[in-house]
DNA sequence: AATTCATATACGTTAAAACATATATGTCAA
DNA sequence: TTGACATATATGTTTTAACGTATATGAATT
């Protein structure tokens, strides 16, 4: 198997080889996050996301944890020390980007904010958020934004 | 100009996100070295070799230097200092791999080897084997291996 | 059990990359 | 200045990736 090492690292770099797959490594960069959140703050389509991430999840780069009806996906290092290194530089390098931080700010304004997008009300929170939401609607409030 | 900054990095992973690619780095991480070294180690087309070299010049990975008919290639590290890490951290993770050790070890054969392969023949030795090349034929003897 | 909702996958199409082959460019030697 | 050589580029083709749209899956709610 001694090119496998080598089809390793080009299945690597191509996951990191795509805008899309990008910014969503950026907005998984502290916690898990929730498959809505990238779809609003992406705006991008949910099919194009999900395969994103599948490919990143492919990759060994990002695992799925299951919430319901809710997808939760996060950055998973990986053994391999070199690679694990090559991801936490890259994760740094987006967060020193200014779009890459509208993205974040973004993410953190819909997971906190008091007129909840209808197409996210009641999808689990990223941890980094969870506690600076206390502008969040009860139940009931929220439901008048449901068609 | 707010994309450009992924575009750029969309661009760089994908410079290193292909198997030839990776081993023509490899084959650069102490020094400047010869197209036609390339071809011979890597037992690949000249056109492919070639193709990929400017691939990676157009990600302003390596630049090249005319010496008379031949070109030399070596790595340029990447002004961006996050670029310039990941770079380093690729390199590192090549030179940790058996098989681009032996690709390195083929390189070092033949640049010093006694017996040069005649599409070779006086073509500039990287530094790094210029001084150990103390097998090396003169000129007369090496005329032998032309058709 | 049926419906709704969140997400994943399948399918057909379009765009991009890689490659082999052929040819062009630029340099040196005769 | 002609020929030989090293390397680059152009062309046509094949492979691979990305994408939109449609549909399937799986969990919760009624």
């Amino acid at each position: 198997m001694s090119e496998n090492i080598l089809s390793q690292m080009e299945t690597f770099f191509l996951a990191l080889a795509d805008k899309t797959r990008l910014r969503l490594l950026n907005l998984m960069r502290e916690d898990e996050v929730c498959v809505c959140y990238f779809t609003e703050v992406l705006v991008e389509s949910q099919p194009k996301i999900s395969r994103h991430l599948a490919y990143l999840r492919n990759a060994g780069i990002v695992s799925a944890r299951r919430e319901g009806k809710w997808m939760n996906y996060k950055i998973e290092m990986p053994e391999n020390p070199f690679a694990a290194r090559v991801l936490t530089d890259t994760l740094e390098w987006l967060k020193a980007q200014n779009n890459m931080r509208e993205d974040y700010d973004k993410l953190a304004q819909v997971c906190c904010s008091v007129e909840v997008p209808v197409t996210i009300i009641r999808a689990p929170t990223p941890k980094t958020f969870a506690e600076a939401n206390i502008n969040i609607q009860p139940k009931e409030e929220l439901e008048t934004f449901l068609l």
